[in-house]
DNA sequence: CTGAAAGCGCTAACAT
DNA sequence: ATGTTAGCGCTTTCAG
């Protein structure tokens, strides 16, 4: 069996809470008494047990991170994992530990409902693709420490935090701009749901509109296979655009692919540049002028939000974080 | 504050033994007294407290994922998620939670020693990417469930459980051999580094040989660029392969350029075929004949190993898992 | 079938 | 500076 502060206590010649207190670096012990302490503990190979610890101080020092963790996920989003990596790293750092909680949108309010009253943990991290108006009235009621990871569709009184896709935007356009690239045609996702997108626009607008230009935007163009057939289009064009801009690294495949089925040099002939940096887009042929994000440092700053929350609960931010970086290379 | 059995005691009438036992589903309380304590439970909106119940039950419910979990490994290492969230799957439907441990190579067998005895978990499961002889002795010394979720490259009595990667390699050298390939290159890592390769390489030795046929390996390809390098080369042949079969997807892109760029067809010139199946496999010109493991599936069975253990500690596996599939593309 | 009571290992008032 | 003691909310013998 493992040591207790009760075999400490005995071996050391003083009560439990003695014990405790040297253990926990009281300022009402004398050093002498926590240097002697920690020695036998250390000698009795002691651990603290984190169950009685977790019950006796009413936290634990987990936080959960939900989000819909459906098979291939680990594919199809790797976005999501560098999140809960930047995540998990900064709470290592401060002593927490991150639950993953699979939380599929339909039933997310009852669930996350749920979890909160168990208190499992100590506070939780949400990513935006499960929230819901009903699950942000849940979340409202509730006195929970908690955070959103992406900016909710919908105007809500919840914390949370995100990339500034508009800034992501603006910069993927003032670099075309300033590259003398005018005739410029954006690849997006449907005009309902793809939110990100629209932000992006958003964004890009902002640049045009300093140059009294615009943009012309293709929306419904959610494939690899959609973008393939669009571009061929654009490009048997009279009046050829210059660049395509893509919103995925996906569509901005569909586009290398079509144009150079029609033996069109690019960037010389078209120029594409993409949003997200996916690590193939700097090993196709030519390389892929991208805008990068970094989701890591993201996790990190939410988790980083998230303890500042649990120790000031009426902490409030709803916010953008880490600037997005542009990452020249052959398409353009 | 939250309801805990006392208050539905009091509600039902009855002692917080027997509110625990029927909440417990135990025998000796009659279904009319369980069937009423659940409906006061359920009309008080209760939930059990977790961190008392861990602590009384001496066991919490919670496995750990240990693994390097640097900054990149989401974009550089979607299997790596993929296993993870089917372990979490398994492991949520038998009411287990997992927590990630950042857990790096170097310093594995101190903190994985720590975070036993802190009995923060009721199992861990490793990667076998941070295993080496000296944590495998820790694991060995201590009774506490465990898994390594690949096969350790040294010889050690621990549980573990892997895909197989003899067989893959023995599906995909009979899948080409059946289509009536012979001159065939295996493009592969360093020789030292690379033992899942090694391991493929096993299993298309078994093939071959029974056809009284050889593989041309050429190892310490570990890139992208060597890919191409070493592809130029090869199709330079006067006798050039038939096929070349490449340990990774970023391998088998760098073999596609090259060969596209000196205006061969694929695969009637020269034809490609890969191990793991990314998603831009199937999204590239042509697309790519890939042998695919499920990871999911694996992760499943690890968690299902794990859970097993933890109620039968003596309990022993060292397993393969998962078939890997072949899926036909254009390249081949 | 139900209840009383003794913990689980640690923390935190409060007293000394 | 150190010790006493009362829980934290739930599970689990052991009696009845």
């Amino acid at each position: 069996m493992a040591a207790t502060i009760y075999d400490l206590a005995e071996a050391a010649g003083v009560s439990i809470s003695t014990v405790s207190k040297a253990l926990n670096d009281s300022y009402s012990i004398s050093d002498k008494t926590k240097q002697r302490i920690r020695e036998i503990a250390e000698g009795m190979g002691y651990q603290p047990n984190a169950r009685a610890r977790s019950f006796a101080r009413k936290k634990n020092g987990i936080i959960l991170f939900a989000a819909d963790l459906s098979r291939g996920v680990g594919f199809e989003n790797p976005h999501l994992f560098e999140i809960v990596t930047g995540v998990d790293r900064y709470l290592e750092d401060k002593g927490y530990s991150l639950i993953l909680k699979h939380v599929p949108k339909d039933n997310a309010p009852e669930l996350i409902k749920e979890l909160m009253h168990s208190e499992e943990a100590d506070g939780i991290i949400l990513h935006a693709g499960i929230l819901t108006k009903q699950l942000a009235f849940v979340l409202g009621k509730e006195a929970y420490p908690h955070l959103i990871i992406g900016k909710p569709s919908f105007t809500c009184p919840l914390s949370w935090i995100d990339v500034s896709h508009e800034s992501a935007g603006q910069l993927a356009a003032n670099y075309l701009l300033d590259k003398g690239y005018r005739r410029i045609v954006f690849l997006m996702g449907d005009a309902e749901e793809d939110q990100m997108s629209l932000r992006r626009l958003d964004g890009i607008n902002v640049a045009f509109e300093e140059e009294e230009l615009t943009i012309e935007t293709i929306t419904g163009i959610t494939s690899y296979d959609e973008s393939r057939e669009i571009t061929e289009k654009i490009i048997e064009r009279e009046n050829r655009p210059e660049v395509i801009l893509c919103t995925n690294n996906y569509l901005a495949l569909g586009c290398l692919q079509s144009i150079r089925a029609k033996n069109l040099q690019i960037p010389d002939d078209i120029a594409i540049m993409t949003f997200d940096n996916y690590p193939f887009s700097m090993i196709v042929q030519p390389t892929m002028t991208a805008i990068e994000v970094d989701m890591f440092e993201m996790g990190n700053q939410a988790a980083r939000f998230m303890v500042q929350k649990i120790k000031k609960p009426n902490l409030q931010t709803q916010s953008f974080c880490t600037t997005p970086i542009l990452i020249e290379r052959e398409s353009t």
